[in-house]
DNA sequence: GTGCTGTCATACCCGGCCGGTATCACCGCC
DNA sequence: GGCGGTGATACCGGCCGGGTATGACAGCAC
């Protein structure tokens, strides 16, 4: 069974990325002779070839495609296992945990004090970051839990604690007429004249095609809807985020969203483990 | 930022799990001396303590846990990358599916004739395996995707697609007084005296305490209950598979089960992506 | 055609690191 | 205090990763 040692794996993603070995030991800051040599040694011991060197130029084969990703994925995890190691021995007890701005704040103040009022509490850093930020800083370790929200944030490779389900709400400037209604359905509020239902980034922080301006956080969509230029849709918890100038009218047919606790599985550290129990019994 | 080499992992794992130089090292095939030399290189490297050289043996520190885990994880990745470039290169256009015997064939029948009616047809050879194997199968690289149920696999991990939501049904043996219902609700079966309800494994394949026959599979279930010996639970599609010494009635208040298509993420496989898109389409 | 350029592969050398042996320092224990 | 057993240290040798020089070959200009 052939081992793959990550100096390799490294060598063979930077010349899958440049396709072109001088440039690739140039980026990799050695010699374009003995990366050939690697590259070559790699296919030796995997007994397959990963590039085609054609006249024209070094292209991927297709297994060479498959490794390019589980190798990149692999590095990404050595990468994280180091960081994590090293953040478990700088400060033990303690956790990072990653959040949006905007994710409801009763909830986290919750947890965070369940975990203090618990039998051994961790010392829990809370950082905020960006729409789709924390799946990143998970998988690379620089965060141990994040608070994310299913079906919106892509929560691909990860253990997961469910926390909290809610309703989407509506959300329109305080002075329109559909304002006053107890109710909305998601068809309604596609069909208001002049007035497009604001976007979010899907997982892959590109935007379904549509009117609405695209937003990425909940700032901005508060503007646009306090300015009368849209309305948009938000977890129910939101509410409390929002200013005298919006209305919040329950959607009735929209799917639910679920706040949930996500880890990286094989964390067996633990403050996660403890803080993923005191979770569960919220 | 310090970089970590498999081989260095391979050595850290093993002395964690022996927690004995000399015995992981003779494990390893090298002498003692070398490991020693490697581990505190690569706490060096790291600049953490992974293990307490004590008097009396070698534990653990809590970084070392953290990094045990993490250091498992890549390793399991980096042999899976291999396997999974090695299969790519063997067998191109050809995808390894695995599912438990007993999951739902017509649903496995129609995803199989819709990618043989797609543009660009895969190859795809179908592997039955037990409980709980699908998910290792699946990580260790011997298989490209996987049919699983949530919430009874552990789909930690993976990437899914969900296919089928059905209800569970509650199975009886044929002349019990409760087969002539037209539904039942978990409380009930549970309260049937003398008939227990049989218990599926848990995601760690543990069992959850209580009076029932722990089974493994749809035949072991089959057969104690057209014993007489117990009640089970199953997803509805499992009725084709009962026997005329079954009564199939459904439960109201049951979990619904889903049936999804789930493979590694980051497995940028066209042969995978295409099937994933067929499979959304069902 | 003949250079010229630029590609990757080959040949060969050197130094560092991995691994081996021998030994030490230390502890627990009859 | 020997003795067995632990991991750490010292030192040495061979291998392998990396460097330089060069080769083989295609594309192109003329």
């Amino acid at each position: 069974m052939p081992l793959l040692e990550t100096r390799e794996l490294r060598y063979f993603v930077t010349v899958a990325e440049e396709l072109h070995f001088s440039r690739a030991a140039e980026r990799l800051g050695i010699a374009q002779p003995p990366l050939s040599r690697a590259i070559q040694q790699l296919e030796r011991r995997l007994g397959v070839t990963l590039f085609d060197r054609d006249r024209r130029g070094v292209t991927l084969t297709g297994a060479g495609r498959v490794l390019l990703g589980e190798a990149r994925s692999v590095l990404d995890g050595a990468a994280a296992a180091a960081r994590r190691a090293r953040r478990a021995a700088s400060s033990p007890r303690s956790l990072t945990l990653v959040t949006k701005a905007g994710t409801n704040h009763e909830l986290l103040r919750e947890l965070l004090d369940a975990n203090a009022a618990g039998p051994d509490p961790a010392e829990i850093e809370v950082l905020l970051c960006g729409m789709g930020e924390q799946a990143r800083m998970l998988r690379d370790g620089r965060a141990d839990v994040a608070l994310m929200h299913r079906p919106f944030d892509d929560l691909a490779g990860f253990d997961t604690e469910d926390l909290l389900t809610e309703q989407l709400i509506a959300i329109l400037p305080a002075g329109h007429p559909l304002a006053a209604r107890t109710s909305l359905t998601t068809a309604e509020i596609n069909d208001i004249p002049d007035l497009p239902v604001a976007r979010w980034p899907r997982h892959d922080a590109t935007y379904e095609p549509g009117p609405g301006p695209e937003i990425h956080d909940q700032l901005q969509l508060a503007q646009l809807i306090a300015l009368g230029q849209a309305v948009g849709v938000n977890c129910a918890s939101a509410r409390s985020a929002l200013w005298s100038a919006h209305a919040a009218i329950p959607l009735t047919d929209s799917p639910t969203v679920t706040t949930v606790l996500a880890w990286p599985p094989h964390s067996r550290s633990l403050a996660v483990a403890a803080l993923v129990r005191t979770a569960a019994e919220l």
